[in-house]
DNA sequence: GATGGATAGATGACATGTCAATAACTATGA
DNA sequence: TCATAGTTATTGACATGTCATCTATCCATC
């Protein structure tokens, strides 16, 4: 798949980036649970939940905001829920729905772990990076990710809701 | 995990990289799906067969290039050979190792695959970008996966080998 | 040429994600 | 107000990835 389809500068881009995420993810994922009994989805679960002022999300409303299925969430929920990291609760207003909330087991494992997590996503990626680069990487981001996100608004085929984290 | 661990630019980056990981990801491995019966994990251990004169790779050699573990590539090359996509061959030169080849119509099927998703890479990520991004973006990806290939080979903890694809 | 440690791959158990189907509600309009 | 359609969440079956372990083989050295 060389370069019939994309011309260099297009090919080291579109290559670098299917290698860093293949390492980056790697090396994240084997720092936490080093040290701390998380994997990275436990990780961006307790996250979001920890940056809600009350901890808790409607189940709908994480699945949204963290762009994932809701078959994925809810699975991750019984595992989670299985090991005290989080509860569910029923909505008042709406019978069909879910509430996750944060426990207390799960607050302190997400402060005890986040220190050693942001400091890895600075030694892997953010210090390797000067401020030019980091702008860049965000302006990128921001045309996929508006992108795409268009794409899964309108028409278009499939997609149910994203996937890998 | 707001603004105490990282500066508003750095932030912008990562939840941005994490945002569009997510929705690229899911994206590409579904249209992937809808037009070919392949996976991601699939297309790639099918190009990176295809890329090679002989077609053909000594398993270890495949892993190290595709910076998977070995465990992860026997379980994918023992799926896709159930379908016939790939078979392994004995190494002479080395009892212990074996051979992935591609097979007709394993190479049918990356043939067949291939305009379509280089049109979806381009279509979701490349053609969004201009070439400064496309440059930066590489650099970038370099700057990590040179940190981290290097970490790996020295002393440092754990890692046995990426993953994610 | 026997022995002990390294290497290459395969495998089983288990965590995680996907899709499709189902259950339980809510909302709408005749 | 009741049938129907849409929403919310869960579940089961199955694909995929991880780690630890096992087997076979290689190789350095005694």
């Amino acid at each position: 798949m060389t370069s019939r389809w994309l011309d260099a500068t297009e090919e080291r881009a579109w290559r670098g980036y299917r290698r860093l995420l293949t390492l980056l993810e790697s090396r994240l994922a084997h720092d936490l649970a080093e040290d701390s009994e998380l994997s990275m989805a436990d990780y961006t679960v307790l996250s979001n939940l920890a940056e809600a002022e009350d901890r808790r999300w409607r189940v709908s409303g994480l699945a949204e905001r963290m762009q994932w299925s809701q078959s994925r969430l809810s699975h991750q929920i019984t595992r989670m829920e299985r090991r005290g990291l989080v509860a569910r609760e029923q909505v008042d207003e709406d019978g069909r729905g879910a509430v996750v909330v944060l426990t207390k087991p799960g607050l302190r494992a997400i402060a005890a772990a986040t220190p050693g997590h942001m400091a890895a996503v600075r030694k892997h990626m953010i210090d390797l990076l000067d401020p030019d680069q980091l702008k860049v990487l965000g302006d990128v981001a921001d045309a996929v990710v508006d992108h795409l996100t268009a794409v899964e608004d309108s028409s278009e085929g499939g997609r149910q809701t994203p996937s890998t984290d």
